[in-house]
DNA sequence: CACCGCATGTAACGTGTTACATGATTCA
DNA sequence: TGAATCATGTAACACGTTACATGCGGTG
């Protein structure tokens, strides 16, 4: 997953380490937030698959940079990814299902707990619209937050959904 | 997560390992097929932290049984995990998005991944639908089945909007 | 005999996360 | 002097996934 947003950004543009973790959290908007460590770790491993190849640069006063490139055998494989669609519903390996599920599994009724999550996705959601203000915002990252806003909006509906079906047990 | 699920199946009723995991299963309408193995590893765990404990059931004929159920500290780790409401958009984080995303980085037209993409969504949404369909559903996966539908309609949704941004670009 | 169902398990791998370590410069 | 920024990296952990191994009994 990772990997191939890394391959992407790179596609666009040779870039370094340390600038990757920026870009990176820029692209997502700041959802994911990214240890720097890893992006280390994964571009070693990527230059060892040799889907990028490195030049260092070095730099008077401050540290050298390793500036990574995408080869034609990354290119590829960014290609053979973006290029398969993803299989659907995997989405149900989520916490947030199966938390209420859980509780209506024992009996236990989870009226709280959807009062709170309600109030959370709320809360999540005019931080994903404040996001979406903001200035030299890339079109990409746009469309992503509009993808995490609509799927909040889902939620919010399966929240009432579950409302209404303990009333009818109840 | 998965620990979870299990120790949320062991409240309702102590169970075995191998029971479980088609209990697993079923309560997820067959959305994550499990390795048996995992069911195992996952359990000794839970042993080994005082979650769970079990008791060796014989039987003639067929192998030995290890029927596990919740110890008190279970069923609090259990209360504690389900009492919390989860973060909102992690839900980036998915190949989904990204691929698309990613595509209009390097400015290559996702037109067909969409497209691609939409196809995959609708034939998941049918297999849920007949999923619902089915005899002896226990509710709470009825629930989660109607979830996941949400999450498709809403990245359905997405796709839509994602096609519009490409018109105006273009 | 071969295969399937029941029932248990181990070993290794992939990927994301966290914490920690190094070393130079700039700024308060 | 102490802290923040730039820039690189290692080690260990968590969790899910896969493949493989074992052993017995019933069925075709």
């Amino acid at each position: 997953m990772l990997r191939f947003v890394l391959l992407g950004l790179l596609d666009a543009e040779p870039r370094y380490g340390y600038e990757l973790k920026a870009v990176f959290e820029q692209f997502l908007g700041g959802t994911w937030p990214l240890n720097i460590g890893q992006v280390y770790t994964a571009l070693t491993k990527l230059e060892k698959e040799g889907l990028v190849e490195c030049q260092v640069v070095p730099q008077d006063l401050l540290p050298d940079r390793k500036v990574y490139a995408l080869t034609d055998a990354g290119r590829a494989e960014l290609r053979k990814w973006a290029d398969e669609p993803d299989s659907g519903p995997v989405s149900l390996r989520d916490a947030f299902f199966l938390k209420i599920a859980v509780r209506s599994l024992t009996g236990e009724s989870p009226r709280d707990l959807i009062n709170k999550q309600r109030a959370e996705h709320l809360s999540a959601l005019a931080e994903l619209g404040r996001l979406q203000d903001e200035p030299n915002l890339h079109p990409a990252t746009g469309l992503l937050l509009e993808g995490a806003m609509l799927r909040l909006e889902a939620d919010l509906k399966w929240l009432d959904v579950c409302e209404d079906r303990l009333k009818d047990t109840t």
